[in-house]
DNA sequence: GTAATTTATAGCACAAATGCTATAACATTA
DNA sequence: TAATGTTATAGCATTTGTGCTATAAATTAC
């Protein structure tokens, strides 16, 4: 019987950056209103990678995010585009 | 004694947006005048993974181009900017 | 032109991404 | 509340990313 944390793989990412992925994401998925299996289907890639990008379970690849980027019809800065806010203070940011 | 395509991984990902990153990455990096090894010290990267993704070797995770940007002290949409000419016309595009 | 620096390769070990399949949890709606 | 649709988890097999170490190749400085 294994406990919580032997249940996890170790994951050595600790990037909140992945967060704010995962949330841009599911916002332009929702946005352009397609379910996680459209967007897997479109992006060929699977159901169950949607899903665990969506929901912080791994570190995608670069060029998972520019098949999903593709798919969604974005630009792939666009995919990225949450530091947009709060990184360079050039323009007044909020 | 292996042929030579024994000798390659099968590489799946294929993806002309990882060479356009790579020279992305080498354009930034040369005007931020930082080698290589000091990219790797700064991102707590090895040499050899950044040369492996300036060679376009391999397909970086989303989080180590995280690191990157940040060693780099540009934004993550920076190191990604290179689909931002032409891909929609909704503005102006600089 | 040779020494020093920088970049590129290579192989190994290990951790992790991905596909696949199945199922569970949750949400929506008839 | 059932049925249907959607999202989240899980385990396994396989491929691949990453660190580490060493070395080769190329570039730059002297």
């Amino acid at each position: 019987m294994k406990t919580n944390a032997e249940n996890k793989r170790k994951l050595i990412f600790d990037e909140e950056g992945l967060k704010l992925l995962a949330q841009r994401l599911k916002q332009l998925r929702s946005e352009k209103k397609i379910t996680q299996e459209e967007l897997a289907y479109r992006s060929e890639l699977t159901l169950s990678q949607i899903a665990r990008i969506e929901t912080v379970k791994i570190n995608p690849t670069v060029s998972t995010m520019f098949r999903i980027a593709k798919a969604l019809d974005v630009k792939i800065t666009e995919l990225f585009d949450f530091e947009s806010i709060g990184t360079t203070p050039t323009s007044k940011e909020r």
